[in-house]
DNA sequence: CTTAATTAGTTATCATGATAACTTAAAAGG
DNA sequence: CCTTTTAAGTTATCATGATAACTAATTAAG
């Protein structure tokens, strides 16, 4: 997360990087950080108000998503979503403990474990993604508004 | 941070929300939550690299930048940077710890304490500056060779 | 002045990210 | 086959974010 509220202005930037087109560059890219780092906190405290986390909500997600398939194993899930061994470990037990997630053991590997939607999660999914979608829409309209919880409607 | 490697296309952000302009603004953001994700990551390789973490450097930013001051104060730094006041305490003290910090008791308020760089430091963003910005820049220009680590240049 | 409210900083505790090192099963090489 | 290497998942440990609740100093109200 990006936690700078004032950026520092081209000058400043382009004290350090000789040319003023890559100055501008980066005032872009540290006002993308900022944007993103906001709005990131809205969308974990929109999770949080439903009881879930923003990496549980993709992992519902990725395994929701899967055409042909409706469970997948914890190293595919791996290869959809950019987070380390360990943390995928820990949520996917917290998912299946809070009764979102079903663990069954893959016939075609011993090692591994095949993880399947609950008919809750699959209700959790409807209930959450289109207050998800909105608050996006929200943010990117007013982003202000939105961060400060405002209802903007 | 946002861990979804493959963004859903249109059609499925469509299915939740009614407009298509809507659904087009979405993934625009999602796309930006990806970027900004996969940047703050290069950025927090980059500082780990040079023994600091993304916080402790924007804290020696804030006072470094503050114009006829060269001390301040925690409270003060909260106000420019948007993190809770446990988490400033314990990455000042670090900073303190590690040499890149000076505390001294305020004289105006005896609650308080005036945080200033110590040569070190001062040395340090010196260090640091030119190789975060040539970062986001390169990152800017060409985002996956500079998030695989690979040289642009 | 004295009391009440606010503010600065601290502490305890938790959530969620990472790496390193491990166990066990599967796959590859000889 | 048997050994080695790779892959799936787990465990231990650490870093860095948050909130709640606290102490002590300052400021505001009466």
């Amino acid at each position: 997360m990006f936690f700078l509220r004032a950026l520092p202005d081209l000058d400043m930037i382009s004290r350090y990087s000789k040319r003023p087109e890559t100055a501008r560059t980066i005032r872009d890219a540290l006002v993308m950080l900022r944007d993103a780092s906001v709005l990131l906190r809205c969308i974990d405290r929109y999770f949080a108000g439903h009881g879930l986390s923003q990496l549980q909500f993709l992992i519902l997600v990725v395994i929701d998503r899967e055409p042909e398939r409706t469970s997948l194993r914890q190293s595919e899930i791996g290869e959809r979503l950019d987070v380390s061994k360990p943390v995928l470990h820990r949520t996917t037990k917290t998912l299946i403990k809070a009764g979102l997630l079903r663990s069954d053991p893959d016939k075609e590997d011993g090692r591994a474990e095949q993880l399947t939607l609950t008919p809750q999660a699959a209700h959790k999914l409807q209930e959450v993604i289109p207050g998800y979608f909105r608050l996006i829409a929200d943010f990117m309209q007013s982003p202000a508004d939105t961060a400060a919880g405002r209802v903007v409607r």
